[in-house]
DNA sequence: CGGCATCCATTTTGATACTG
DNA sequence: CAGTATCAAAATGGATGCCG
């Protein structure tokens, strides 16, 4: 199986050599929030097709953007994660996802749309400014649209979880999926969220309020055009 | 033509199913030095077939990402060229570039790919802090393994064109590029690769001083995985 | 069951020929 | 120049089979 190559020596186009094809960037993105098992990326990528994925989990482990582990027994299994070259490429597609948020996901998730928690959650955790996750210790659970994802924040490093964590959290936030596109997209701000009632918010009220700071950082980022122009 | 999609209600799946095709993003970066003729974008992307461009433009034209203009005579003739959704896309696609740069690019350029002075500018150029253009206004020529493009800077804002232009510019810098990819992907910097004899210049010595500066900021960057961890 | 490999119907693409 | 039309080759998606 001969790789297409587009063939012209630039940054983009190397890239999309490696990554371009259909679903790799999904499996990246499935990979972002932590080893996973074969069956749980076939889970997660519905419509994937078995042997494709395969093929596209032994392409990006040549390629160097994926490890595979195996796991000593008990749990005696195989799991896949991110290489460090793989969590630049995470780090590098965050924009890439917030545009698609900002621009594509206007009109709300379709009913036949799948949709997890985790994924919404990692993009913008990774805008965070890690220097004012210092200091900050604590966990919170996203309940979105039924599905449940837990954000960690300790020694400075954020973690996000998919599923139910049996741990109890610091705050519970609860909304829906359009809403969190709409923050990520920065189509809204949190704080009109929480005013218009789309966010819902228990628990610790200064886990909560440094939350909050946290994320306005994000928010209060540019979004246009920059520095470039048309000819 | 029903378009596949991934059927997920996520940002970076949506953008996908709207961008993740083969050759669309390769338009997009073609657009982003400027309003483009259909033929010329058939030249730089060779290998894409006519009637695949033809699709690819009608989509992102419905997409909203691209526009056509019809100049009027005598030039008579259609240009493309990217809407405020597509700058913001050409922007986000930034540090996707230069992950590809960084990681896929180390084994230099290969004799069979075709190379553009405008694709390596391109992406650094939206790298460079505006707030350090203003008051730079100097023009500079880079020839660059044969191929030539021009960056302007004027009036806090960088343009880059593609090809020869009449004028002449402040400053050339003479390079290659592999140079220039691993300059993009700070696998070198660009004092090292000037003392290291890569890279020539010539020209208004202050011209040059002030543009090795703005590149500073951008060079200093940070690039390892940020705040998410796995699990 | 997890982790693939094979086979086959559909789509997508690549390359060339052709048209206003 | 700016595309359409056409057709073969390649990629995808589904289903199924295999093996520890």
């Amino acid at each position: 199986m001969v790789r297409r190559s587009y063939d012209q020596f630039c940054g983009l186009s190397r890239a999309l050599d490696v990554v371009g094809e259909r679903w790799t960037l999904l499996v990246v993105r499935e990979l972002m929030s932590g080893p996973k098992r074969y069956s749980d990326l076939a889970d997660a990528l519905r419509g994937i097709g078995t042997s494709l994925l395969a093929a596209r989990l032994k392409q990006l482990e040549s390629d160097g953007i994926v490890a595979r582990r195996y796991l000593r027994p008990p749990a005696a299994s195989t799991v896949y994660e991110l290489t460090e070259v793989g969590q630049e490429l995470a780090t590098a597609l965050v924009p890439l996802a917030l545009w698609g948020a900002r621009h594509q996901t206007c009109d709300g998730r379709a009913p036949s749309e799948r949709f997890q928690a985790e994924w919404a959650l990692q993009f913008l955790v990774r805008m965070l400014d890690p220097e004012r996750l210092v200091d900050l210790d604590a966990s919170y659970e996203f309940r979105i649209d039924g599905s449940v994802a837990r954000l960690s924040i300790a020694d400075g490093a954020a973690q996000v979880q998919g599923g139910q964590t049996g741990e109890v959290a610091d705050a519970t936030i609860t909304t829906d999926a359009s809403t969190m596109a709409a923050i990520a997209g920065s189509r809204i701000g949190v704080l009109a969220a929480l005013e218009d009632g789309l966010v819902e918010v228990d628990g610790d009220a200064d886990s909560l309020a440094r939350l909050l700071k946290v994320l306005e950082a994000y928010l209060d980022r540019d979004h246009g055009p920059v520095a470039a122009s048309s000819t």
